[in-house]
DNA sequence: CTGTTAGCGCATTCAG
DNA sequence: CTGAATGCGCTAACAG
């Protein structure tokens, strides 16, 4: 049946509607918009020139149907505050946007039907990264992974799903032990180990370092990661309700927010109590003393993670270990160090 | 023709599949898929239980051929350091998400082929927006406004295309005339008015605040908004290249680095110095003196570009005129204030 | 080098 | 309430 290809201009121009106005046949216009295979050059300027006057667009939807891949990566993190997870989407959206991917995210905090929204997402994309610690019940992530290839960055290992993850165990212990090396010895780890692998590997990691020097850790001081967490734990220590002489604080968030708290108190950071934190968030440089850190490859595991996708999807390379990217320990004066 | 509908499972499933398995017809399957229209409990139930045994994931590139709507948005940013991309981006996705839209994402910072990039964008998506400063050239955007639904975002208005905004002006005019009300008399411009519209407003804001005083504004110190340039102009400025009692810079990383880099080499901010800058980034809470600074309802403008994307689209609401969101001054001491 | 043709998987009339 | 048939726009053989 011979198709209406009225002279549709702008929105409406279809691969027929090029083929038509060149005097071609789809198949060529197909192919000079590929360029994959050789086309005359006078008909490739023919079809060029027609998709200009067109204004034509090609509909990604047909193709992908044609093709079937979406040619695009989905990436489910529950925010973007801070500079963790924006790191972490540039590093993924970069490389995706390398091997040609689309990216197309999606962020479930305050989300009323997260699963919902998670199914969408699989309908639309080739293959899926999710931020292990919050964003998405493990129930669904791997319910998810029988039907796309998914990866988990940051999260628990061996659920049976690839992982990509940066290193805390051993930078907790190094850090921790260098708080201890200052000679402290009633050192605090504030935030809850129950947040996340992360933060669970850093506990263990500070457990490690005071076993190193034949200490008993102290128990964690279980609140969340968030700055009002944070102040609320400053008035309980100024209280007298706990005693340290050095915090090691799950992320800078936590340690930026307590520090200050116990400067805007009277309190000498670090001279009565030492403050470290993670992740070297850019306030790290900027308060006084400068804060002692971890400095994670937060942007690498992001391309990292968008690598493991597109080789899930392209077939190659089985599914490897869990690849763990290493840190490392920014050492400025709230520990206790001159700088 | 009889389709081949062998019992694929998990990848592979299809309405077909779906639709042999529960003893229905696809049209059968895709109501109570789409939820649409009416359908026996009895034969609902087969088919739900056959999309469960069949890890059924329908294709949306097959339902966006049909339906002629790729039910997703376009956001075409810089990069997403500091928080004013992310929120941005927060709002613009919750938002999106409320609509039923996809957001698919694009940064253009270091990307080699922009205009590539982008018409690949505009192939999956049914509209986009872009931030007006820097993250596309305006020419590339009027001829993609042709094409699809376009909405810029904090840029210049009045290219013929959607545009939504924050109000700059008026608040640059305000926080100018309260620090000249601190006294201050010397207060210098720091960032190129030509970085965007937004600077170019702000600085526009802070000439009218010398003319309501009857004063005679400084040339702008023509520097980028980045850490790096804040410490160069700081070290130019201790050399006695500038003088100046205040500094209004064009954002808080600026204002935050030569505040600091000042206070380093010993210069009394506000003391000597005043400093204010433009965003309410974190650091600015907690650093000592807290940076008077404006805030913008980041978030809020994210939303409204989806929303005007979803009206441009559905054909509702005519083109409008740009709407413009309120700011609000944050007074903390960095400006003179002792709070 | 180019045209013909057959699907890709789904939504949607139109009958029944 | 349900099924059969058609087309969405594009790619990829397969011929010429």
């Amino acid at each position: 049946m011979a198709r209406k290809t009225a002279g549709a201009t702008g929105p409406g121009a279809t691969i027929y509607s090029v083929a038509d106005r060149a005097g071609v046949s789809i198949a060529t216009v197909s192919r000079v918009l590929q360029g994959g295979t050789v086309v005359a050059e006078r008909t490739r300027e023919k079809v060029l020139a027609a998709v200009e006057e067109l204004g034509y667009v090609p509909l990604g939807a047909a193709r992908s149907l044609a093709v079937r891949h979406h040619e695009a990566h989905g990436l489910v993190l529950p925010e973007l505050s801070g500079p963790y997870y924006s790191e972490l989407l540039m590093g993924f959206e970069a490389r995706a946007a390398e091997l040609g991917q689309s990216v197309v995210l999606v962020l479930t905090n305050g989300r009323r039907d997260l699963v919902g929204d998670v199914r969408r997402l699989a309908t639309r994309v080739d293959a899926i990264a999710v931020l292990g610690s919050a964003a998405i019940p493990g129930e669904v992530v791997r319910t998810l992974a029988e039907k796309k290839p998914v990866v988990v960055i940051a999260g628990q290992p061996g659920d049976g799903v690839e992982a990509v993850a940066a290193e805390n165990v051993d930078s907790a212990r190094e850090l921790v032990g260098h708080v201890l090396g200052h000679g402290r010895r009633r050192v605090l780890f504030v935030g809850d180990p129950a947040s996340g692998p992360d933060i669970n590997n850093r506990h263990a990691g500070y457990r490690q370092a005071h076993h190193d020097h034949g200490l008993a850790p102290a128990e964690p001081v279980r609140i969340s990661l968030r700055e009002d967490d944070g102040f609320a734990f400053a008035r309980r220590l100024l209280a007298g309700e706990y005693h340290a002489d050095a915090l090691v604080c799950a992320n800078d968030e936590l340690a930026l927010s307590i520090m200050t708290a116990l400067q805007d108190a009277g309190r000498d950071v670090p001279g009565d109590t030492a403050v470290v934190g993670w992740d070297d968030v850019m306030t790290a440089r900027y308060v006084r003393p400068g804060l002692t850190t971890v400095r994670q490859p937060v942007q690498e595991l992001g391309a990292l993670a968008a690598d493991r996708l597109h080789d899930l999807v392209g077939g190659d390379r089985p599914p490897t270990d869990t690849r763990v990217l290493p840190t490392r320990l920014v050492l400025r004066a709230s520990c206790g160090c001159t700088p």
